[in-house]
DNA sequence: AGCACGCCGACT
DNA sequence: GTCGGCGTGCTC
């Protein structure tokens, strides 16, 4: 062996190169010795199925020729992977899944080439399209290509995959506008699509039971210009309802749902009639994002605020980001609606990304309804109100509407946790330094930032001059089953995440929902709601607090009759607050601005990108000390994470019981943050492959910054 | 992460 | 002279 062995194996490697490899290199597995290989493109570059960032790269493999037909790129296969090589003997190694993603005529590994082990299936799943996909959102999230490839392609089905798509059908005739007259721009922006040109636009829905039926006329219009769509709502009721105002409009046969309720093989059946082309246009929750549609001409995505649209799994993409680059790489339109506007939808505006696409004023103020506030200063004179611990205004509202149809009662979810606001004007309290939220700790309760770790001795309040803290209540679910006995004479049914109702029928009823779980109701809508505590929502530490705030809002009072027809929304909040004073006005999209202003100046996201790096204090240190960021960056702590409480369920990103944990923050202006996630991925790497202790969390947009 | 290689000390 | 400890480095 020695020295001869390795020339000879140089040898065999030329050959390969040279593509005169007829027999196949030495060292391989018995079962493959004497097996010929492919005569032309003898190499497979295979991305293998194993997240590792360390990892994050291809691998060539030799195509036996008994493969050479079937092993075609975007294909499954199993490749041996992972033992050690020494003196060109291969032995072993283990069975992993892979894609292939490229066959080659040559390889630039200067070893011996391993022979795939099999085709799984002749399948191609994974396109050079939805590989260019994957390859940006992992960059974009400092994440593996392989945790990426797990949440486009689903995991193969054997049955679904033997029976054949039906023929796709002809494009079909072009809806009208629909609804979309009442956009100033709205039949322009059909109008372009239909065209098959690629506007992009944010739309602020008018409130009620219309933008299911405009969402679908936009996709269809895309269909009807030959091109493919595809939307992504937060939840399978809001996907459901898309779902039907499509087939409403087309029929059967144009377009699929896809969403976890159909079960693991009817989805699949559904994604590979996507992937073949059979199909064109797609409705589907957050991991439809990735659907393989064919010629996109559309991407619309629903409440881009909602926080189902960000995905749990490793590298924890964002609906709207991953649509935006989609968007962006295959050049097809964009449409993110939604009857409130995020900061980061409204920056996709600011920077001219995207067009706005809203009504005029004397629409909305048609459709929406009549808005009252209900502030800490009021009392409840009323006996029967004051059972209920409902101001006068809120138990009037409840009753009257009572007369004329169901009544929406919303109350807030509980797991929120609270901190500190002003105890005079209930603004939340934050740090000096870096603008992060304050915390007590310790029994001593010392004030301290909860992202830079700096004390903050002697606060006093930004707003007012404050300098007395109050930790922000709940109890609102209270409120709302008191409600019931106040009006004893009527139902009183509850929608919950555990127990949601889809539809309430257009007569007298008490429906008590906690956000997102509203039911739709049958008729005109509700004749009323009231939305309960919103210090609650208010009061929550994180920096989206009041959008969200407006968002639960919004979202349920579109469901409530137009002012004209009695509909009344009673909003247990100060009216001086700024969620509160936009859902009076009815103007997410002066929300969505003044938020943005706010942030750009604090320098918050979207106006800056944020990543987070948590695990243990050794780890986060090396890590950081191994980190080079660019010149702009700014790492904010490290700080000790809270010790995970026992009544909340753990969510992945959480530290493991009984450890304790820091995190640090890094943050870049706009522009940088490409550079911040190759730098970490990079970091990541390096510590990996050196086993420089344990590894670190890394998250790009962090969603617990607050 | 696995997993194999390889260079060191206690055994046949 | 050989077995096997776990430190080190690679995975086509």
């Amino acid at each position: 062996m020695g020295g001869s062995e390795r020339a000879g194996r140089e040898g065999e490697q030329l050959a390969l190169v040279g593509q005169a490899a007829r027999t196949a290199p030495r060292a391989r597995p018995r079962t493959w010795r004497n097996a010929p290989l492919a005569e032309r493109l003898p190499v497979a570059r295979v991305l293998v199925d194993k997240g590792l960032v360390h990892l994050d790269r291809l691998f060539d493999y030799a195509v036996p020729a008994a493969m050479d037909a079937e092993a075609r790129p975007g294909v499954r296969v199993r490749v041996r992977f992972g033992a050690g090589q020494r003196d060109g003997r291969r032995e072993g190694g283990r069975l992993i899944n892979g894609f292939v993603v490229e066959r080659r005529a040559d390889s630039d590994f200067p070893g011996v080439l391993a022979p795939l082990a099999q085709v799984l299936s002749t399948e191609p799943v994974l396109s050079p399209g939805l590989l260019r996909l994957c390859r940006a959102v992992a960059d974009r999230y400092a994440g593996a290509l392989a945790d990426v490839v797990q949440l486009a392609v689903p995991p193969r089905m054997a049955r679904a995959e033997r029976q054949p798509s039906p023929p796709a059908p002809p494009p079909p005739a072009p809806p009208g506008p629909g609804g979309w007259s009442r956009y100033p721009s709205g039949p322009a922006y059909l109008a372009a699509l239909a065209r098959g040109e690629a506007p992009r636009a944010v739309w602020t829905a008018l409130p009620g039971p219309h933008w299911p039926d405009e969402l679908a006329r936009a996709l269809a219009t895309a269909l009807a210009a030959g091109r493919g769509a595809l939307a992504v709502l937060p939840d399978g009721r809001a996907a459901a309802r898309a779902d039907a105002a499509l087939t409403a409009l087309l029929g059967p046969g144009h377009h699929v749902l896809l969403t976890a309720d159909a079960g693991p093989e009817a989805r699949y059946r559904r994604w590979l009639a996507v992937s073949r082309g059979a199909v064109r246009c797609v409705v589907g929750t957050r991991a439809a994002m990735f659907a393989p549609v064919a010629r996109l001409g559309l991407v619309a995505l629903w409440d881009d605020g909602d926080a189902a649209h960000h995905d749990d799994r490793a590298p924890q993409p964002h609906a709207r980001e991953v649509l935006a680059l989609r968007a962006v790489q295959e050049g097809a339109a964009a449409l993110f609606g939604g009857l409130s506007r995020s900061a980061e939808s409204a920056r996709l505006v600011e920077t001219g990304w995207a067009g706005e696409l809203a009504a005029a004023r004397e629409a909305v103020r048609a459709a929406a309804p009549l808005v009252r506030t209900v502030g800490d200063g009021d009392q409840a004179r009323d006996p029967a109100a004051r059972a209920a611990r409902l101001p006068t205004l809120a138990w009037q509202a409840v009753r009257e509407g009572l007369a004329r149809g169901p009544v929406l009662v919303q109350v807030p979810r509980r797991g929120y946790v609270p901190r500190l606001a002003c105890a005079r004007c209930r603004t939340p309290a934050r740090c000096a330094h870096c603008h992060g939220p304050l915390a007590a700790v310790g029994a001593a309760e010392v004030l301290r930032c909860a992202w830079c770790g700096q004390d903050a001795p002697g606060w006093h309040c930004a707003e007012c001059g404050g300098a007395r803290l109050r930790a922000v209540v709940v109890g609102a679910r209270r409120t709302a089953e008191e409600l019931g006995r106040a009006f004893p004479a009527v139902q009183v049914r509850t929608s919950g995440r555990d127990h949601v109702l889809g539809a309430v029928p257009d007569r007298p009823a008490l429906v008590v929902s906690t956000p997102g779980a509203e039911p739709v109701p049958e008729g005109p809508g509700y004749a009323a709601a009231l939305l309960l505590d919103g210090w609650a929502l208010l009061g929550r530490p994180d920096l989206r607090a009041g959008e969200e705030a407006l968002r639960c809002w919004l979202n349920a009072a579109a469901l409530v009759r137009p002012q004209a027809e009695g509909g009344t929304v009673v909003v247990l909040g100060e009216p001086t607050e700024r969620a509160v004073q936009s859902l009076v006005r009815w103007d997410p999209a002066g929300h969505a601005r003044r938020e943005l202003a706010d942030r750009s100046f604090l320098g918050f996201p979207p106006v800056a990108r944020m990543a987070a790096v948590s695990g243990s204090p050794e780890a986060v240190a090396g890590l950081l000390g191994s980190l080079r960021l660019p010149a702009s960056a700014e790492v904010l702590g490290p700080v000790p994470l809270p010790v995970a409480e026992p009544g909340r369920p753990r969510r992945p990103g959480d530290p493991p019981a009984g450890e304790r944990w820091e995190r640090a923050l890094i943050r870049v202006p706009p522009g940088h943050g490409a550079e911040l996630a190759a730098a970490l991925k990079s970091a990541q790497a390096g510590r990996l492959a050196r086993r420089e202790g344990p590894p670190v969390r890394i998250r790009v947009d962090p969603q617990d910054i607050g």
